[in-house]
DNA sequence: TACAATATTTTGTGATCACAAAAATTTGGA
DNA sequence: TCCAAATTTTTGTGATCACAAAATATTGTA
């Protein structure tokens, strides 16, 4: 039908468009460990040609955020206790450096924000909202750690993330309550007065209280 | 021509191939910052369609190996002075991790192994083969780490690694001699006394003085 | 010679096709 | 009803084409 090459959606390609979305919508926990995901029926999801798709895919499972089995199939990956272990020491030594290196740079407006994002997180919690609470966790996190210039840690980081997020979405659907033990109050008191050591500690107790507890209780009731 | 589909190189398909071609030579240094690389030019080396290239390109930039430019020509990113610390900082939290998770897997055969790798990199810092030197040592750290069982942490500092290989070889080439402090010695005796502070020390110390001398001397000389 | 305008070539992107292999479905016999 | 064999459908891979835009080379004029 169109034929010609038309980058109507903000001269970005259409491949990239497809990457980012997909990108976004495992980080959303849309994805379902272990759901099978294919070329053509994503393109006709997204109402693209098959070739965009793979091009995404294929940087996708480059990334570890899809895997590909023996037959060329792409699906999300299944999380294993050593694995999500794995991930939490991965996540605890880039993340507490990412922070501290994005300390000097936090200004009034962002620990604002930061605040805004921390409520929000309690919001989620109260009214069980999973999702919500996914997203604004994320937000609360990358946001502090992209005040820094860098553009090294933020990209390893997210390739953490897009291994943990389908796995934790999945995880919390099961759970009735999940530990409120608000660790991200300690991170801002540490960012308020830039207490470098404070906020290295702060982070480490966030992410090891937050995915820790997950280590230990039901791990079986997921598939 | 061959209009069937033989993946005639041991099951492999063709992208897979052309990727971890392209990903070694990086790493190898055969790649200089700036160069730029084109789909066709580098199928026709290959000998290989453009296609499987153009899969094996876009997954080397979407983990920072190479850089698409705002008209989607693809080359090898430069290094900027704040890049290379941000890079150095991500090899050193990654790599202390990383090396203590896997000693508790380094028997004698893999302490043998790594010596002789030590040992290696010795000759070819004496007879100044830069790429001799620069193989040897990938070698050293990639064996070490990879003694951990886990998939998580090898993929993030190769990532690292990738983005350093470029730079790494063409500043090495513009120098007479280099740092030949051995820190893998103090790695080395780390491991044998099972010392975990010990190790995170001195690969600490081993990043921090081999890339950091970098940081400061001559950094003008290259392109 | 210098430099801008023009023409040519190169290049990335997306679409589509053929093919083989893997999955899924149907079929047929006990 | 059950299960294995045969058939059909789905799917990933690689090749090739068209197109537009960028890069390069060429030309023409002062």
């Amino acid at each position: 039908m169109n034929r010609s090459i038309s980058r109507s959606s903000g001269d970005q390609t259409v491949q990239a468009r497809v990457y980012s979305q997909l990108r976004q919508s495992i980080l959303d926990g849309d994805f379902r460990p272990g759901r099978s995901v294919t070329i053509r029926g994503l393109a006709d999801e997204l109402n693209v040609s098959p070739m965009p798709v793979r091009e995404a895919l294929r940087r996708l499972t480059t990334e570890r955020a899809l895997e590909v089995s023996g037959t060329g199939r792409v699906s999300v990956p299944k999380m294993t206790p050593a694995k999500l272990q794995e991930l939490v020491r991965a996540r605890i030594c880039l993340e507490k450096q990412a922070a501290i290196d994005a300390m000097p740079f936090i200004g009034k407006t962002r620990l604002q924000r930061l605040t805004r994002f921390d409520r929000k997180i309690n919001r989620m919690i109260a009214r069980a909202d999973h999702q919500g609470y996914v997203i604004a966790h994320r937000k609360f996190h990358f946001d502090l750690y992209s005040a820094g210039k860098g553009s090294v840690f933020m990209p390893l980081i997210e390739s953490v993330w897009l291994q943990i997020s389908p796995f934790l979405t999945s995880t919390l659907l099961h759970l009735d309550s999940y530990s409120t033990s608000d660790r991200h109050i300690e991170i801002l008191a540490a960012l308020e007065n830039q207490d470098a050591t404070a906020l290295g500690f702060a982070v480490e107790a966030d992410i090891r209280h937050g995915l820790g507890a997950l280590t230990e209780s039901d791990w079986q009731k997921k598939a």
